[in-house]
DNA sequence: TGTAATTAGTGGCATATGCAACTATTTTGA
DNA sequence: TCAAAATAGTTGCATATGCCACTAATTACA
């Protein structure tokens, strides 16, 4: 049929909802849908971040993050703090529940990376996420550059 | 903050999510969503495919496949015929109005590309797309060897 | 100091996407 | 040959995601 050498855009695509589909299936069993499993991941490296930390530094828009960290307090996963020092802004802290499962929910990102690298050496590990930083890079500053609020 | 040394997964997600932001941007005007683009992409190179083969070229699932052609016959974009030879399968073919436009929705993809790559040397672009591929060949031989419906 | 601009978060809307159950047609094999 | 299995496509459902308009709180500045 069609020649199956793709582009740079189509791998990203396929890799991405394949990730997903992975995520999803690995993380039914406690009723963590794949969109939220990058919030938790977020805060077991840094507990206690507010939304918009946590958009921005995972580049997801702060609707979208209402919404998944909303569903995750509604699961006992996290609560949410009113700041004193700015009422308009929580922390976001994990509970004993999310960290009774932090091994396993870091796993499945880990053994999904496993999975990519299959058949990759060390070098060529390195040298992806290197391509894949550079190419990110210049993602993030043109959508930021053009964005209605740019970012400092 | 956090640390801004992602993994490779997280790097895919941005890279994904971005490059769905620029095509929905970029197609807008013509009423063509991101969802829609990869497929009328995919007739481009080959004219008059089946749902069932754009479904597994693209490994887009056959129900997200027709909801799309749905809406770009809708818009006057393609049109579905009904095979002689198999009553339950289409061919689907590009309109006038579609090839019309065939260099404008091409090119949100090379640009895109174009705006990936800056910076990076002809050699470096080579090795992503080949290190993309590999991480995709595993993700997609992984997902299919778990899948209910085994690919051949 | 008081008003305007900015910022954090929410909720509604639209779209994209996968899954599962369904229909209609075709193929297989006893 | 004909019943069972497989296949192409559709539809409903759930979730994820971005955008926009909105509220409440905070900051800037005239």
């Amino acid at each position: 049929m069609i020649d199956q050498r793709n582009t740079i855009t189509r791998w990203v695509s396929l890799l991405y909802r394949y990730g997903q589909m992975y995520i999803g299936e690995r993380l039914k069993a406690h009723g963590i849908g794949k969109g939220q499993h990058i919030f938790l991941n977020a805060l077991y490296k840094e507990d206690g971040l507010s939304q918009e930390e946590l958009s921005s530094y995972l580049k997801i828009d702060k609707g979208t993050t209402a919404k998944a960290l909303k569903k995750l307090e509604a699961q006992g996963y996290v609560l949410r703090q009113v700041r004193e020092e700015d009422k308009r802004s929580y922390r976001v802290f994990l509970t004993e529940k999310a960290w009774r499962i932090k091994d396993e929910v870091r796993g499945v990102l880990t053994d999904w990376r496993h999975i990519l690298s299959d058949g990759l050496t060390e070098e060529e590990q390195r040298l992806a996420l290197e391509l894949l930083e550079k190419m990110g890079g210049n993602a993030a500053r043109f959508i930021g550059e053009n964005d209605r609020t740019p970012k400092a």
